[in-house]
DNA sequence: TGTTAATGTGGTAGCGCTTACATAACGACC
DNA sequence: GGTCGTTATGTAAGCGCTACCACATTAACA
């Protein structure tokens, strides 16, 4: 039924060995028979059995990425960065999109160990840390992005990490909206915990602590519980953040400008702001962490503090291919880029009329 | 250094297969003997290998999904609809994105022939018809989404087709904006050929047949070649929308309404909109296809003719799945799924000062 | 002519697992 | 007591390929 190499062998009179040399390209053949194996090939339709290969070479040229979400223009844009590095240095993208479900992120590193992957990139929380730190002390290939591991820090291994400078981004835009005489800032973020969101705030209480404040921590809200998120639901973090955003302008109208730090919740968020009448930025300043295409075509147009994304996603790919094909690499200090940030019109100084935005 | 299944059996003074039985929870064995297996395994870290399992079953339980981007929310929510059905059976999906390189597909179809993936869902253009269809006629386990083969309609095979009503999707939105006043229709597609595009236009001649008219072809605009796409450049396709919108916008400033079916444009568009100080909907009304989060947040909120992506892509799993696990199982008629329609503000009727926009 | 290196080919031992198939013990049942 | 079905375990034949080693031939050169 399925040809195999050894059959091409008998029919063309050689050895299984010199019919993988063909295939493989390795090794000596002499130009004729190659070409009398080839047109063997080519009659019987045959096709190499991959997993065969794999199972020998003890490789797939296949890696896992595990993201939270497709929502995110900033997945999107880090998966299209990863995907094309392997693309061209012949590896495979196994696509894992938790929806912050520690199971189903869980399952996926097991593919790391059974073989099926060569390597993984995350790019997700904190909700397998343990399991994380174990799978770079048995120097699985890994490269983390926006994440640190202390335990390990000083631990051979073959763990590569690759960030924004985002405790800057959370500065930055701090400090913007501060010198525009905000106060009341709030932050609604994806994942409790996540170093990426640990720094950003870090980054927003150093600004803050320069104007001698600090971030008001029912102002500071996270995405809820896995379970409830990944209901398949058109539109689910966008719906929970409606929620959320409605109970906290009800409980804190105050609140002066609003930071994003998970852009699958924009949605929600801004049906929330109509609803309620708060208009941007007339009543409330918004800004988003990432920029996308279509930022500068909402209404209105969205500054955006952003990571240069697709560089980070083509650094952290090729940081793996080369911890994968050359196992003695050992971990090099965290690639770290800059964010940048793009003005656009839904930041404005907090309006006089509303005292209590401004004060401390 | 790895450990291996028959070193568990050496371990726990059993044979090979009885470990096997074990991994697998089939045929019989002795709950004490169970137990000392898995004790064992527990001591000695052992974690199966997958790629031998892969080996000898014949089996991955990995399905590979071709779609043409990224940015199209399109087919993010078709791959989230995927991905939620494919979790819950136990297989895993490697992602192709060909940006429209035809070379990028074949090599990911190459990997079913290659036995590493049980089954392909694609979603793309024209580009591979032919191997497409001879992979249909050798029964690999394949589904199409929005795409149909004449050349095998009548042949067994394990191929299976969902699809949204896209002629119904193209006739309404036409009619809709005949009725407004626009005649002069203008189209964004992304791939030409492509069985949803001709489907959409079809509905569309259909509309304007009703009035005694029919679609400019010059009017009709399409992505351009694939070398051209693929830069990695920040919003590829927004680039190229742009210019193709502004060249259609100055050689034809009769054009009252604009359909774009492919989203990863409308950045594009939307820029050369206002560059040419074109406002939507007063002076240009706009179109899209497939409803996104943010697509009420736009400035203007856009109106966009939807398909259910994410339950055709529930749909296009499901129905591989079957297909991988019954190889009896045939080609069953096109699962269709009907459109709807969102109507929000950017369309408005042609307005009176403009002749040209009316004249047919 | 002998020595060495380069070229070309075959044999075959696995990679780590699943899965017949064989075997055997044990009740149960007539 | 013989036949059967059920439970429990072992033996071994591969799955299709790569990669190592052995061996043969030729070319190159002192």
């Amino acid at each position: 039924m399925r040809v195999t190499a050894k059959q091409v062998a008998e029919k063309a009179g050689v050895s299984l060995a010199t019919v993988s040399r063909v295939i493989n390209r390795s090794g000596y053949v002499e130009a004729s028979v190659r070409a009398r194996i080839e047109a063997v090939m080519a009659e019987v339709g045959y096709v190499p059995n991959r997993t065969a290969k794999n199972l020998v070479t003890g490789r797939t040229k296949t890696v896992g990425l595990i993201i939270t979400s497709l929502q995110s223009p900033y997945f999107i844009r880090l998966t299209e960065g990863i995907q094309d590095v392997l693309e061209n240095k012949g590896y495979h993208l196994l696509l894992c999109n938790t929806k912050f479900n520690a199971k189903i992120e869980l399952e996926n590193l097991q593919l790391l160990r059974e073989g099926m992957l060569d390597g993984v990139i995350t790019s997700t929380g904190s909700l397998t840390h343990e399991v994380m730190v174990e799978l770079i002390r048995q120097h699985y290939p890994m490269v983390f992005i926006n994440r640190l591991f202390d335990e390990v820090k000083n631990e051979p291994a073959r763990a590569g990490f690759v960030m924004g400078d985002l405790h800057y981004a959370g500065l930055n835009v701090t400090r913007h909206l501060l010198e525009q005489g905000h106060r009341q800032i709030a932050v609604l973020y994806g994942s409790a915990n996540s170093t990426s969101n640990i720094l950003r705030l870090q980054g927003m209480e150093k600004a803050m602590a320069d104007y001698g404040l600090r971030p008001r921590p029912e102002l500071l809200r996270c995405v809820p519980n896995p379970p409830e998120l990944s209901s398949g639901l058109d539109d689910t973090e966008g719906v929970w953040a409606y929620r959320e955003t409605m109970e906290l302008l009800q409980t804190h109208p105050e609140v002066s400008a609003i930071l994003v730090f998970y852009h699958p919740m924009l949605s929600g968020i801004m049906k929330a702001l109509r609803e309620v009448g708060r208009k941007v930025p007339e009543s409330v300043s918004l800004v988003g962490f990432d920029d996308f295409p279509l930022a500068p075509y909402l209404d209105p147009p969205l500054t955006v503090m952003g990571q240069p994304v697709y560089e980070i996603g083509r650094a952290a790919a090729r940081l793996l291919v080369q911890k994968i094909e050359d196992p003695t690499l050992r971990v090099a200090e965290p690639i770290v880029l800059k964010p940048d940030f793009t003005i656009r019109r839904s930041i404005a100084p907090v309006p006089a009329r509303y005292p209590a935005m401004a004060a401390e």
